[in-house]
DNA sequence: TATGAATGAGACTTCATTCAT
DNA sequence: CATGAATGAAGTCTCATTCAT
């Protein structure tokens, strides 16, 4: 009550952990406010609206891992160390806050229609890489899309795996198991 | 009028399209009922509810297609032509009826609370036959969970790119590639 | 099927119990036509409306009991005697055909706006009977619509208390007792 | 709009006068939202629901009903002083507040199925003095419901004729007569 | 007469949002 | 900034009634 920020704080987070767990649509702004002991009301203080919450939670968080992505990828040469960092990075996300990957994996589809083309997504940097890496012959020729996709498949569907708490490892440990069969993937 | 079979299926048909295209929350009765062109409580003389119409649409189909699933890796002998099949199956369901393979991708999630253990589902068929597989030693020794999520992961985001619009040739198409990046997958 | 009366008396007979177990309102034309076992269509070939079967229901047998009373009591000749029979006939209804005298009762309130005042009802008989009563001094001078009142509510009462299973007694067995209590209330 | 029990309070007056008016299931929660000058909504700020404000206005009063006539009973000695104490006690509330009388005996029926029976109401205060009363020898030897019965009925009919304007005079003005009509009646 | 799928008005309820305090 | 009572549009669902067969 003191201070605004740590409010916006705690109604950002239970937000988050509702979105989660019950989803968006079903999370009403009674659930958020009552949750994270605050009024209604106070969430307007912060945010226009409930959309306005779940978008920036979505947009400021894809965009901050997709640069985390970004510079990762830039620090390595090849394309083999690439995917490796990045999906290094992946994991380490995942394990670090489980929620947040979770809200980003499930709102996806939903945000996406107001992602533009130039934003620079976590898609947008992977599908960079491996396009480069084709056209460098690092990889085999390929659709770079559809190479994408199935690397981007392995990773994430493992992801949901562990949520569904069918995979019991962090998925750091698995990490350059992932890598190795990502990296496989792509040798045609 | 007279036929009440073709009014449940003209409101199923809809109701899948507009779950598609909008969501599920996001679908009114009254978007279902004004697009099939009934009244709103018709939809109630087929369904008890409008979730039990969702859960209808899904389970039915989910469970169907597992069947599908099972029967064609039951009539090959390997590991190998096992996965071969059920990718040709999974991409000649999405080619032949996208709406409903995006439809049960997208509402996995809702509706996977009420999907009970002792069901035959996609998932549990593809396990089925990759754990057997790495009994069997066709596969070499993994986690089984991890390596069918890598596999499903790598079908399941190819098809999800289809639908963004990203690929362009149909997934019947692709299945060879696919099936044969799989199989490095699992080849540890 | 064969004979519509019979189909009739089956709807009527139905609703009267429903009505009596849930209330008018609460019970639909859904539940009668479904324990009834016909087609919800069907109460439509004999009633206009829903809310007619229910007004026919209790104007038929509240006049019908009404002309009851009034011929017991024109049968006698001093007003005691016309009493008794009164709440002997009061009685026998009652253990006859409980489920009837519980509906005149419960719709009475509700149905009492549609019945005009030149009709002979079961309270205008007894009142017409009480007020000649005191008319001819054989009942202590009072205010005949209270008297009336009074007697009316030591039998209804009751009644009231058998329906609730708080009284073991069939009425019948009561009705002595019952006409002696009453005779003491008009003795001033 | 400050003050959350003065809307609360129209609220409940609104829908107790129009219960009474039309009956509870003919009341729309429009009707009385409307009558009240609030929005619909307001109503559920208040109550979890149309029924839930039914019960709550049947059973806060139907109780505190029960609970003065028990203690006016308690404060006199003789079975006679009792009933001519809540008698005149009925009479009292009902000319004071005819509105809630009526309420309290039309949906005495409908409510009654969630009425306990540890729960102290009219009914238990005026069988407990009768019982008392006749234990005591007070009262010749009866049973205690019918005699419960026929007092109850003698008042609460004239009350009924009342609400109707079949008697003129308030039931203050006849409660000594009502006491002396029931105790006649009691008097075997 | 009987059927029952279809109708559609309207009931109850939810919930994002506002605003006076 | 925070509050929370109030709002009212919109959603789901019910149900008396109709009508083609």
């Amino acid at each position: 009550m003191r201070d605004g920020s740590k409010t916006k704080e705690l109604i950002t987070a239970t937000a988050l952990r509702l979105f989660v767990e019950k989803g968006i649509t079903e999370t009403t702004i009674r659930d958020i406010a009552g949750a994270a002991g605050v009024a209604e009301g106070t969430l307007y203080c912060h945010y226009d609206s409930k959309d306005a919450l779940a978008w920036d939670l979505f947009i400021a968080n894809y965009l901050a891992f997709a640069g985390e992505l970004d510079r990762v990828q830039e620090e390595r040469l090849t394309v083999k160390t690439k995917l490796e960092a990045m999906i290094h990075k992946f994991c380490q996300f995942f394990d670090e806050d489980q929620v947040m990957f979770s809200y980003l994996l499930l709102s996806q589809h939903a945000q996406l229609k107001k992602v533009t083309p130039e934003m620079t997504t976590p898609v947008s940097v992977l599908l960079d890489v491996v396009a480069a890496g084709i056209a460098r012959d690092e990889i085999p020729g390929q659709e770079p899309q559809a190479a994408t996709a199935m690397v981007l498949g392995v990773v994430l569907q493992v992801a949901v795996f562990k949520v569904y708490g069918r995979i019991q490892p962090s998925l750091t440990s698995l990490a350059d198991q992932l890598t190795a069969a990502c990296w496989r993937v792509l040798e045609v």
